[in-house]
DNA sequence: AAGCCTAATGGTTGCGCTAACAGCAACAGG
DNA sequence: CCTGTTGCTGTTAGCGCAACCATTAGGCTT
């Protein structure tokens, strides 16, 4: 039909006729069917973000700036939750791929998160990464640093004259979490300072999560007097223990960690590597964007680089501790 | 083909030619396209949710609670943000409409979703709505309270000898505003106290829109000496605002606020209303899944009764200031 | 005036799938 | 033997759209 040229604007059409038409569509109602264009285009105009934690802040900022950026761009986004977890991962990648979105910005969950990328890779859809990387795929991605803030925050509590440190980091399989771990403990052993195993704890990256790893932590004999927290929940769930056993902060255990980024204004207390979430998910985007429009070059990388914010919780701005917090 | 009978499975196959055809698919890496299925079923599996803003972590627990529940379903569900905005509402009706998502669930971000949810339902689709009624709309909602929680509030700031009360609720636009103010002013009203005009703010949802009424309002001669705030974020903005000036909660500013769940540990510190994020969307969902199955009865209305939780940011547990969390 | 271009429009086809029906074998009952 | 029944498999059509081709009218060139 003439519709489709009227509905696609092609220039092909002349005035009166397009006028008509638009007349017949507004009289009848008609709505063209995205389904059926989507069959004969082979694009449906939507983007999918997958991230581990719909409710994790830094993700929904993360996806709030994407979205705009999509809708600016044409596109819709949807947004999608993996629970941290492989399986619901690729079950996710299926029904995008099967559904024919674009394109995918993903969060991934694991090592495994490899099988995903090449599930949706084999069906031609552009696959960009955020925030973690996988071994052996070489991929678009957009993340922060996870390495240097860490040897960063280690030595800043360092500086602050502590000698037994800890971490709570997230799940062992969550690539930042390797890497703040792994940063951690160069910082220890550049230093000469002992890291006992016992004070190396992987947490789920819940507040609940962090508060668990930190009574086995502030349990032991001879407990850290200052934990390196992967992320602002972990850190919440470290004060939760503070709190129950008494120990003020920072005076008695001192803290820092990762990721604040426009977070609840708790988090305001707590010294931190800030991660620019919203550059991310912008970065990675356009990222997605160039891949659409045709790029065909090699896998490019944008590492964000945060800054550290030295607050209350790890003694910069004084004693101040928030037990006064309380249920 | 059989292939679709295999996909689909059928029962009418032969054990032999379904795993004939599942080699087949298997070795051939076929996928079935939603799509072209979609088209001629005239149902895609695909629900989606439409909050005002997906950084607000009370959204984002019920969409977490949705997403699985839709998953268990059957479902994949996606997510919008209309930033609290009836145009970006209305482009996401009709970019949804034309992909033809089965149902919608809606938090309304105004009066004027009245459009949007036409919108929808005169393409067939399926809304229930979410947390805020919209009027002259008949239709399934799931919801807290609003109004009687606010009485409840109110009081109990008047109960602790406050005689000066402001609040500082969300746009005026937002149905749940509307109620809290509504309540507010009523309560004041049954106790024969004056309800001053510039000690009713409307802020936009955010910290930094809380703190800027709140500043309007503490500039004042005379300002109140209590404050009920529309929600945790509000709160926050409050308490910022009350740090600047140095007053100390609940001392010289009492606080009491609504929608706190599972938040940010910092909330713990806020008294207030808790509204059940989950077990709202749990039941909006099984609204829309009942219509998906065919029921066509009249609009229901599942009203979810929250907890008041009394803490220190009213004076209940003793002077407890947050000031120590400064930037 | 013949030939040729261009702009505007309509017709046909096929995207990949499933609903509906048609076909066919095997077998039971009359 | 025929008819009916059951159990499986193949065929056809059509979902709503756009790519592609065909057609027409009108204007331009030579």
């Amino acid at each position: 039909m003439t519709v489709s040229r009227v509905v696609n604007n092609s220039r092909l059409v002349s005035a009166s006729t397009r006028e008509r038409v638009e007349r017949a569509m507004e009289s009848v109602g008609y709505i063209p069917n995205s389904i059926a264009r989507s069959l004969v285009q082979k694009r449906t105009g939507v983007l999918a973000l997958l991230v581990s934690d719909i409710t994790h802040t830094w993700f929904t900022q993360l996806g709030h700036e994407v979205e705009g950026a999509a809708a600016a761009a044409g596109y819709l986004l949807v947004f999608g939750n993996t629970d941290e977890n492989e399986l619901t991962e690729r079950e996710y990648a299926e029904k995008l791929s099967s559904l024919h979105v674009d394109g995918v910005l993903l969060a991934p969950a694991s090592r495994e998160s490899r099988e995903t990328i090449e599930l949706l890779q084999r069906r031609g859809i552009p696959v960009v990464l955020i925030d973690r990387e996988v071994e052996g795929v070489e991929l678009d991605i957009a993340r922060g640093e996870s390495y240097t803030p860490a040897i960063e925050l280690t030595d800043h509590l360092i500086a602050h004259g502590h000698t037994r440190l800890g971490i709570v980091a997230g799940p062992d399989h969550v690539w930042t979490a390797q890497e703040r771990v792994r940063g951690f403990k160069a910082a220890l052993r550049r230093r000469g300072l002992p890291v006992p195993r016992r004070f190396v704890r992987h947490a789920q990256l819940t507040r609940s999560g962090g508060a668990e790893e930190a009574r086995k932590l502030l349990a032991s004999e001879d407990p850290p007097s200052a934990i390196l927290a992967g992320n602002s929940y972990l850190a919440a769930g470290i004060v939760d223990v503070a709190r129950e056993r008494g120990l003020r902060i920072p005076e008695d255990l001192a803290l820092v960690t990762f990721d604040d980024s426009e977070g609840p204004s708790e988090w305001a207390f707590y010294s931190c590597y800030e991660q620019p979430a919203r550059a991310i998910g912008a970065a990675a985007l356009r990222f997605l964007l160039d891949r659409l429009a045709g790029d065909r070059s090699g896998a490019r990388r944008a590492v964000l680089r945060g800054d550290v914010r030295l607050r209350s919780s790890c003694g910069c701005l004084g004693a101040a501790p928030p037990q006064d917090h309380r249920q």
